[in-house]
DNA sequence: ATAAATAAAGATAAAATACTCTTAAATATA
DNA sequence: TATATTTAAGAGTATTTTATCTTTATTTAT
């Protein structure tokens, strides 16, 4: 898979949050339950998110985790770099460790463009604006269709 | 990362071959050696690429492999495909099984685009004139640069 | 016949990824 | 202040991918 699912349970979240448009903190717990995602394991994961300042969590009851102002403002790739970091985009396609413009392997030069068509449409993507949009058309981001945009 | 590591060494293997611009069948044993992968890993990646009719093997001594009339006109695609599955290109980005036209989730049609574009370059990309590519400009094709066009 | 080579299957191990569990720390509220 | 709630953090487990090793079978050049 391109994102690993660290990854893409990163991005659910992220527009869960979004899509909530407020200051407020969510309970971590609530949201697994809605995006269908171990409570455990998604608190990891944000805890990435959080060290990156995209979010920012709220410890104690009522507590829980909203999105930053950074957050609010960022795009998809800066969610995936926060988690899966930036080997997507830097590495070989061949996974050749010194590949590169000296030393390029066969696939250099194609790679290179293909991968900034995936690094440009993550970047073009914003989070608050595919919430809105999914919200707008009730689209999906859960397996089993069960989260509901609010 | 895009690809498997399995994927990877098939097309690194496919390169190999191409480059022999021959007929002769060629020992594994060998090109595991020149390749730098192992042995044993090797061969059951090239049993794939041979169940997919892409190369052909002789047993016995002088045996080997070497790229079926089909391989040799084969695309990166045909190789991805044949190791990797169609999953790549038909899977949700944000792994959503139930994810498409009628039931998108936010991301499908931005991600339809950038797949198809991945498709492409894998497409329009063939095995020999990467090869010939390759050994012209003598580029590489292993970590360590061991590994010298003929 | 013998040796050389791939085919195939299975056992094992190492590494990466995915996921779970437990305990600690923070804090609202009774 | 005590308690319940909630995230933080670290340890532990499970699964998948990657890789190695072994064995047996089969083919075939010599």
């Amino acid at each position: 898979m391109l994102l690993s699912k660290s990854c893409v349970y990163g991005l659910r979240a992220s527009l869960y949050l979004a899509a909530k448009r407020d200051e407020e903190y969510h309970s971590i717990r609530k949201m697994s339950e809605k995006l269908d995602i171990s409570f455990h394991f998604l608190t990891k994961i944000l805890q990435q998110l959080t060290g990156d300042s995209l979010m920012e969590s709220y410890t104690g009851p009522k507590g829980g985790i909203r999105l930053s102002n950074k957050g609010k403002k960022a795009t998809l790739l800066d969610v995936v770099l926060a988690i899966d970091g930036p080997r997507l985009f830097t590495q070989c396609a061949l996974g050749l460790p010194g590949c590169g413009v000296e030393k390029p392997c066969p696939l250099h030069d194609s790679w290179a463009v293909t991968r900034e068509s995936i690094k440009e449409m993550l970047q073009r993507t914003d989070i608050e604006h595919l919430a809105e949009e999914g919200k707008n058309s009730n689209l999906r981001i859960t397996a089993n269709g069960s989260f509901v945009w609010q």
